[in-house]
DNA sequence: CAACAGGCGCTAG
DNA sequence: CTAGCGCCTGTT
């Protein structure tokens, strides 16, 4: 099955900035792949797997949102809109939001760095969850590569015309992959050829410490956690759930709720936004992370989530962030 | 080559 | 409770 569609944005509040969402660095997911003017990737959609192709032409506001669509289940145009509008968020207003800046003279000047930028959200949670564990720690394109990485030795792969795509893997299939060569080596076959190379195993995707804390994540939430109802939680509770996976703090447990969980109050604090938050607010301060944390929850309420993108994206494209570098 | 960035787990105080 | 170290990979 294979269906064309697009929407008009006058179908969702404000501008869309689709390049600039998808590689604005969000830790729900890879930024999906380019080709042939249009980003792709392999969503699943009613347990059926679907290629998205979607593209728009950010210069101009009044253009559609275009999207071609395959897979080898029958899915309805409805079905697949309603994913695309929660990944890339449309449903939020963007204006509302903008007005909510204008109001702060602090935040005022992120509004013409970040125009149409919206939040990048999760197509799978547990994918998210393995990325923002992941980035701990970790620059952007390493942990970029390192879940690529995952997909492609441990997820389903299918093959359309445009290439082939993979999921990402279950919490069960990823509990049982090995976690560093020697556990390969062990587990392997006597068999092999002398210098055969031991790369099925999750250090080799270059996660470093962190493979055993994704393995035991990926344990905990196939036998004790479930995501349908950490969806519905609130912040507070699902923040105490989420925080007892390992390689989970503070600052990847809002990662999660917000990018995998759509939870918009959340307030993740990295040295970043904290050195952010200190220069535009409590200038030659030094605060706890803690503190940021319980300032922006406070002060910038259900916008917290998107005040934090901004202000990165802000710092990073005003100078802001080199400036505060080394203090 | 060495020094350092980055968030979390762990231990010592 | 908090301060401070070590983890792994990549950059300077």
């Amino acid at each position: 099955m294979i269906s064309e569609f697009s929407i008009s944005p006058q179908k969702f509040k404000g501008s869309l900035n689709l390049s600039l969402t998808i590689n604005s660095g969000q830790t729900s997911q890879p930024p999906w792949k380019k080709g042939n003017f249009y980003f792709q990737e392999l969503i699943m959609i009613d347990d059926a797997p679907c290629l998205v192709k979607i593209r728009h032409d950010d210069a101009d506001p009044e253009g559609d949102l275009e999207i071609i669509a395959e897979s080898p289940e029958n899915m309805t145009e409805k079905t697949i809109e309603t994913s695309i509008r929660e990944i890339f968020d449309l449903d939020h207003d963007l204006n509302r939001f903008y007005q909510f800046l204008g109001d702060d003279p602090k935040l005022a000047p992120t509004i013409d760095f970040c125009q149409g930028m919206r939040l990048f959200k999760a197509h799978d949670p547990f994918e998210c969850i393995i990325s923002s564990i992941s980035s701990a720690n970790c620059s952007i394109i390493r942990w970029t590569r390192s879940i690529e990485d995952i997909k492609r030795k441990w997820g389903d792969g299918y093959r359309f015309s445009s290439g082939d795509f993979y999921t990402f893997p279950s919490a069960e299939v990823l509990s049982n992959v090995p976690e560093h060569d020697l556990e390969e080596m062990q587990r392997a076959e006597d068999n092999l050829p002398d210098d055969f190379v031991f790369e099925r195993n999750l250090q080799a995707c270059g996660v470093g410490y962190r493979a055993k804390y994704i393995i035991k994540a990926a344990s905990i939430v196939q036998s004790e956690i479930n995501l349908q109802k950490l969806s519905k939680m609130k912040y507070e509770k699902a923040v105490d759930t989420i925080l007892e996976l390992p390689g989970v703090g503070p600052k990847v447990a809002d990662c999660i709720l917000l990018y995998g969980f759509g939870m918009g109050e959340a307030f993740p604090v990295d040295v970043w936004i904290k050195r952010i938050i200190e220069d535009l607010y409590f200038p030659g301060e030094e605060l706890k992370p803690q503190t940021v944390r319980e300032f922006g929850m406070e002060r910038y309420g259900k916008w917290a989530g998107y005040v934090q993108l901004y202000l990165f994206h802000y710092a990073r494209k005003s100078g802001l962030l080199e400036s505060l570098r080394k203090k």
